[in-house]
DNA sequence: GACGGTATGTTGACAGCGTCAACATATTCC
DNA sequence: GGAATATGTTGACGCTGTCAACATACCGTC
């Protein structure tokens, strides 16, 4: 070992702490392994001893990812305070802010193939964002503030606004298809038109 | 040249119908410059003779699948009929059905970062695709069919909650989280929420 | 018809990548 | 103390995109 900065078991966390700086400095295209194990302190091929593959050490930091998404939806419907459709609407807020805030960051959390069984860290805490949205349209239903019905369905068609608007802004589709520049206002205005109060 | 089968200048044709038959058959991971060579009969460095990086040969296959995609909507809107809420439902299932229809060739066309400058004909392409669209919604607005209003923001609402609906389907992220399953029905619902008729 | 320029195609070489193997060291448990 | 295990290191391999240098074919001009 280089030196002692890192002992103690904190190796893994430090990977994945120089791949989120890698990632969101310098872009996906610089998130190699090599560059990783060198941030991190330690070889080029130390990531092997946490991670069977640059694959697995994506999909943990990708979930991680999806947590503190989570964590910030939550802190913004606390902050929003009790009413319904302005929790729903500061928790769409958050994602948006998520989102933007580094597109690297966000297109890599949807990169993933998800054809590998094994990740089950992929599967839960992305589910557990989608959850949260879900829960919250369906308290807009019980308000009288969005149309009855499964609440499944009306959450669905506003999760893939919102990643659509969002993942068309970071394509650069946004510049000359005009419409498609502010995914928050796209969110708004589909939260608008839903409304039924 | 190794024999005389594409001779007559049918060489950029020949690599750009390589990459897609590499694309749709193995997937972008397999999608290498030297394979493009190999399968279209030349070397390995042929094509940096008719693209500067393999970055414009992508982006010229993407371009030419945006062209095929429209083609496509036109004529499903032809065989639609008259009634502008079946046209635009029309288009939108050859959209959808597009996209369903080859993943890794959906996904490569909005993952070119756009960064560059003078890949101009990935502007054009989508955006003629994006002015179907804003044309057909503005006909089911004349036609009442549609709430009256900017046409463009209901087509990037249309527009963000199909592609949206989409790449989360091809993310993989329809299998645990209910009713992101059938992109083709999220925007029928879209369009079913819409309709003021 | 000879000729020079341009377009096109080829092999050689290089650095960077993910990953396998083999080896070294440190920690932990009997 | 010694064995087992965890962790880290360097060496090597095949693959990638790309730069250089070299070869050939075509095409217009004298």
């Amino acid at each position: 070992m280089a030196d002692g900065s890192l002992a103690r078991g904190g190796t893994r966390s430090a990977l994945l702490e120089a791949a989120a700086g890698l990632l969101e400095e310098r872009g996906l295209g610089a998130l190699t392994l090599r560059a990783v194990g060198e941030r991190a302190g330690v070889s080029r091929q130390a990531p092997y001893r946490h991670f069977a593959d640059k694959g697995e050490l994506l999909s943990v930091l990708a979930a991680g990812y999806f947590e503190k998404l989570g964590e910030r939806m939550s802190a913004a419907a606390g902050v929003a305070g009790e009413d319904p459709a302005e929790r729903l609407e500061a928790m769409s807020e958050a994602y948006v802010r998520f989102a933007l805030e580094n597109p690297s960051r966000y297109r890599m959390m949807f990169a993933l193939k998800g054809r590998d069984e094994a990740r089950r860290e992929l599967h839960e805490a992305p589910q557990a964002v989608y959850g949260r949205i879900v829960r919250a349209v369906a308290a807009c239903q019980e308000a009288g503030q969005l149309p009855a019905g499964d609440p499944v369905e009306l959450a669905a068609l506003l999760y893939a606004t919102g990643h659509g608007a969002i993942d068309l802004a970071l394509s650069g589709h946004d510049e000359e298809e005009k419409g498609l520049g502010d995914p928050m206002a796209l969110v708004r205005a589909f939260l608008a038109r839903m409304r039924c109060d």
